[in-house]
DNA sequence: AGCTATTGATAAGA
DNA sequence: TTCTTATCAATAGCT
């Protein structure tokens, strides 16, 4: 059909190829429609041209993805990318959930970021920082143990102190009985608490220094608590 | 062409469709294999009869699944699919990812198994050990802080009762002195502490009876440093 | 299927 | 591209 005969190999001339290409896609399309329309058949038509452009025909009433997924229950062949997507979104949705629940898990022990440390300094750093907290940790503890130690052997004086004390104004109330009666029956049959009640406080005996001062390190200790330690014992 | 001119509508008589679709369909055939070999096109042909029948072309040196699958990808990447998948796939890679860190961290406080430690997350790792027992240290020194307030409440009583218990002895003193003079000289001079060397102990004074329930306190207390902290305070 | 009159498709040129 | 048109191809209806 034409001016001339064709041989049905390759135009090699790029002109007359591209003109030929319009003409016969066009052609093709119809003659496509016809075929489907007049017999009632299910066409689908994908053209790819030279140039990689993409024309295509199907049945009326049809999009391609049916044609396709026609042909391919009925070839047998399966393109993996419908039920793959499929898994996809599962597998996102489910590790979406997961990583919210886990987050909310680590939560429980990180609750602040250190995001200006570089990548390859932070196990140096990190260990550095433990040792100095175990290192300031230890220190305090030490010191604890010195000034409970030292608490615990000056609150033995005194308590050795406060019972001889005790006895010593025991001998000064039998004294006191046997030079005055009276006095002696004043003094011998009240509680001692009681009897401590009745006088008002003067003076200051040596064992009350030693109690200032123990007060005063009691006082320095929790100085020392209150302030944090050096990464910061605050929680 | 032909006898006569038909309307491009369905054929009713079965007979004539099915002629007419095997004469068509055969023409369809060639025009579509001329096409592609004239024009150098990659062309996918699918024709299913209205009895069910399947019928294909495809251009020479392709499968139909090769065309399908350029198609999709045209037509996938046309319309914003393409995009997004690479956006799913960036998506589940990161989760996937973060998902197991996660997994592996929860390991570590859930079995206390710290030699799967990748290095990466090393500084991530310490930091919420270091946190954890910064929650630890605080409440030891929570708990340090009421011992030694209850320490110095009762050495405050304790020193109270020994300056009036020593006001006391004084006052036993000077009646005793009133009633036999030599006790009152072998009193009154004599330093405080001095005096009460000189009597041993017997007997147990009230006041006794605090001291060694502080000294019980200060034992418990002395227990729980010498406990190594969560992640081990030793250096 | 085969034939063929007739219509449709299209190559080449404008 | 599109139009024209001479020519060839496809095919409807008949056998």
């Amino acid at each position: 059909m034409g001016r001339g005969k064709i041989a049905i190999r390759r135009i090699e001339n790029q002109t007359t190829r591209q003109v030929t290409f319009s003409k016969r896609r066009a052609g093709l399309l119809k003659k496509t429609h016809e075929l489907s329309v007049l017999c009632d058949a299910q066409i689908g038509l994908i053209i790819f041209s030279s140039t990689g452009k993409l024309c295509q025909y199907c049945s009326e009433g049809l999009r391609m993805e049916q044609i396709i997924e026609r042909y391919q229950k009925m070839t047998g062949t399966c393109i993996p990318d419908h039920d793959s997507r499929e898994q996809l979104y599962g597998e996102l949705a489910m590790l979406r959930k997961e990583s919210r629940r886990l987050h909310s898990n680590m939560r429980r022990y990180t609750d602040e970021d250190m995001s200006s440390i570089p990548f390859e300094e932070l196990d140096a750093v990190e260990q550095e920082l433990e040792r100095a907290a175990n290192k300031v940790r230890h220190r305090k503890n030490e010191l604890l143990h010195q000034q409970l130690e030292n608490l615990r052997r000056k609150e033995r004086m005194l308590e050795e102190e406060n019972s001889n004390m005790y006895r010593w104004a025991r001998i000064q109330e039998h004294r006191a009985a046997l030079g005055y009666q009276q006095a002696a029956i004043e003094a011998k049959p009240v509680e001692h608490q009681q009897v401590l009640d009745q006088f008002p406080f003067c003076g200051e005996p040596s064992s009350v220094l030693q109690l200032s001062n123990i007060t005063h390190q009691i006082d320095q200790y929790h100085l020392q608590l209150a302030q944090p330690s050096l990464q910061g014992s605050s929680v």
